[in-house]
DNA sequence: TCTTTTTTGTTTGATTATCAAACTATTTGA
DNA sequence: TCAAATAGTTTGATAATCAAACAAAAAAGA
C-alpha cells in the first residue's frame, strides 16, 4: 500500500506545479502579458455567466475582500473587469469581465479542457469513470476536512 | 463525452484550490504560525534526506536563486533552515532543515499521505490502478506540455 | 422617525513573493 | 596568470496577502 501512496502523492504534487508553471508561462508568452496566474484564477473566479459580488468573488478565491478589492482595482485599470454598483442595493459592488476578460477566460478555459480532453484520450470509457470517482472520493475527503478546520 | 470533460475538470481545480487552502490555515492553527504556505513547499522541496544547493532547490520549486535567497534569509531567521558552504566548491550553498524543520516537513509529510490514503481507501486494488493510469496519462501529459513551452 | 448595529466594500501599513539586473566570491580554462 | 564562467547575494520594483481602520448604505430597534 505505502509506495502506492508515495506514488500517487508525488503524481498530484508534480500535476499541481505543472499545471501553475504552464499556465503562468503560457499566459506569459500569449497577447495576455500584462495578466499573472493569480489574475487569471480572479478572472475565472468572476466568470462569464452571472455576476458576482465582492464578496462572493472573494469567498469563492479564498481571499479576504481587501486582496480582492486590489487586485480588481489591477483588473480594472487593465480593461479586464468591471464594476457595477448594485440598483437595489448600493453597497454592493457586481463584477463582470470586458470583451477582453471573456476572451482571456475563453482562452483558460480551453486549457483546462484540452487537458482533460487528452488525459481521457487514451482511456476507456470504464476507465475514466474509475479516475473520476478517484478525484471524487480526494475530493469529499478534503470537503470533510475542510469542515472540521478550526474556522 | 464533453460532460465528463467538465466534470472532471471541475474536481480538479476545486481539488487544487482546497489542498492550498487546508494547507495554509492548517499551518496557520498548529505550532508553525510563521511559516507560510510557500515556505512550506521551500521547506518540503529541501527535503529532510540529503542536502540540496540553492540552484537545485531553486530549480525544483521553479523560481529564480535570488527568490530562494531571500527566502531562505527568512527561514533561516526563523530557525528552521540552515547554509552549509561546501567544503569542496565554496561558491556553493547547501542547505539542510534544522531540527524544527525537520518535524515541520514531516507534519506537512502525513497530511500529504493521509489525503492520498484516505483516496485509496473506498477503492479496489484494481481501481487504484486505473486511478493511477490516469494520473500518469495526465502526468505525461504535462510534460510535453512543458517541453513545448517557448523557453 | 431617529439612532444604533450590521453589512459591504475600500484604504492603508506591514510582510512575503517574485523577477531582473548589478554585484561578490570562487573556480575553471586558456 | 588572467579572463570567463559559475554560485549565490543584494537591491529596486511590483504583486499578493492580511488585519485593522475606515466610509457608506441598509436593516433593526426604540
Amino acid at each position: 500500500m505505502d509506495p502506492k501512496i508515495n506514488e500517487i502523492n508525488g503524481y498530484l504534487v508534480s500535476i499541481f506545479n505543472d499545471v501553475l508553471m504552464i499556465e503562468e508561462r503560457t499566459l506569459q508568452s500569449s497577447q495576455f502579458k500584462d495578466v499573472s496566474i493569480k489574475e487569471m484564477h480572479t478572472i475565472d473566479a468572476i466568470g462569464m455567466y452571472q455576476e458576482h459580488t465582492t464578496s462572493e468573488v472573494a469567498k469563492k478565491l479564498g481571499i479576504t475582500v481587501g486582496t480582492l478589492t486590489v487586485s480588481v482595482n489591477n483588473l480594472v485599470r487593465k480593461e479586464y473587469v468591471i464594476r457595477v454598483r448594485s440598483e437595489t442595493d448600493r453597497r454592493v459592488v457586481k463584477l463582470a469581465l470586458t470583451k477582453n476578460g471573456r476572451l482571456l477566460y475563453r482562452l483558460h478555459d480551453k486549457f483546462h479542457r484540452d487537458m482533460v480532453r487528452e488525459t481521457l484520450q487514451e482511456m476507456s470509457e470504464e476507465e475514466a469513470e474509475v479516475l473520476m470517482k478517484g478525484l471524487l472520493n480526494l475530493h469529499s475527503f478534503l470537503e470533510r476536512t475542510k469542515e472540521q478546520l478550526p474556522e
